[in-house]
DNA sequence: CTAATGTCCTGTACGC
DNA sequence: TGCGTACAGGACATTA
């Protein structure tokens, strides 16, 4: 389940191996994976065939290869011959990128094949595979951002921004995360925290799972109303959310049910250390240190589970916070 | 405008 | 054993 750090842990394994390579084909094995890319499989594959990967950027969830025109640019002063788009991709729930020989067999959910241009020691082709479709590929054109660029952790950020991402908000790690500006917005709002949290145009590359660790890190509650908020719990929240990422990210992304590999097929280990995703019915861990017996509960919330413990994440009374 | 709900998907787990 | 159902959830469309 692809969160921030998990896309993060993909783009950087992902750069060295693209960058600068040609795509000399493209199999679109089910047209499912690319339903975003509105003017159908021939036309996502002509965008693509020729084109030289430049770079690969992420803002929040999403990720997308910038693509140069593989035939000479045009002269000093000429307009290019074609808008720059890049090839963007979101995993979804299960998606996969991966770098694989074409002697490999297809994997058995392999939706979308790229061959690239032979370069010394790398494999051949860059695959798509999506067990729950929940991801997907499309091409996006590439539009200038009043913000500084596209952000993320990108090595080299360039002041053009994929459109179809240019909705979702900077991540926490990002080091131009506007707090102010999240801070008031959320201040406005009238909902919950944990779905404010979720909302990709506040704060983006949190998902389910982030979302309790690092309200429970915080020792807030998923209903806690966003308008009555202080400050310092925001704060609080925010540095909670970087923890779990840096966490994560420094093991390499978190795995649950193997469906989530890294670029090169390696598990991330990150889900041994989780505190409440996951951990219904089990002991809360700062709790039991302070010598107190709570157990961590699930509720469904959002259509989905959420992880608190009754404790130290006490629920919201009359929204009297 | 905002907030909340429904939809897309497949594989796994589990009760009977 | 097989069948039905619940569950996992990111992003966006739809509804209120």
């Amino acid at each position: 389940m692809p969160e921030l750090p998990e896309v993060e842990v993909v783009r950087r394994g992902l750069v060295s191996w693209v960058r600068g390579r040609t795509i000399e084909s493209v199999d679109v094995l089910d047209p499912r994976s690319i339903r975003r890319h509105a003017l159908g499989t021939e036309d996502f594959i002509g965008n693509l065939q020729g084109a030289t990967v430049t770079d690969v950027v992420r803002r929040g969830k999403f990720l997308w290869l910038p693509l140069a025109d593989a035939t000479p640019d045009a002269g000093p002063g000429e307009t290019p011959r074609r808008p720059a788009v890049a090839l963007m991709a979101h995993l979804g729930m299960s998606g996969q990128l991966l770098m694989q020989d074409p002697e490999v067999p297809d994997e058995k959910h392999l939706k979308v094949r790229f061959r690239l241009s032979a370069r010394d020691g790398m494999p051949g082709e860059l695959r798509f595979v999506d067990q729950r479709i929940f991801g997907g590929l499309f091409v996006t054109a590439l539009v200038p951002t009043d913000d500084g660029g596209p952000g993320g952790l990108s090595e080299s950020p360039v002041p053009l921004i994929a459109e179809e991402a240019s909705h979702i908000a900077r991540d926490p790690l990002d080091p131009a995360f506007p707090f102010e500006l999240f801070y008031q917005r959320l201040r406005r709002r009238k909902t919950g925290l944990k779905r404010a949290l979720l909302d990709q145009g506040l704060v983006s590359g949190i998902g389910n799972i982030y979302a309790d660790e690092a309200l429970w890190r915080a020792k807030l509650h998923y209903a806690r109303p966003t308008d009555k908020l202080r400050r310092a719990d925001a704060e609080r929240l925010l540095a909670s959310t970087r923890e779990v990422m840096l966490d994560a990210l420094a093991a390499g992304g978190t795995s649950f049910d193997s469906l989530y590999v890294n670029v090169n097929g390696a598990s991330g280990y990150f889900d041994r250390s989780l505190n409440a995703y996951g951990r219904e019915g089990q002991p809360c861990r700062r709790c039991a240190e302070a010598g107190i017996h709570a157990t961590i509960r699930r509720e469904q919330f959002m259509n989905r589970s959420s992880h608190t413990c009754p404790v130290c994440q006490p629920r919201p009374r009359n929204g009297r916070w």
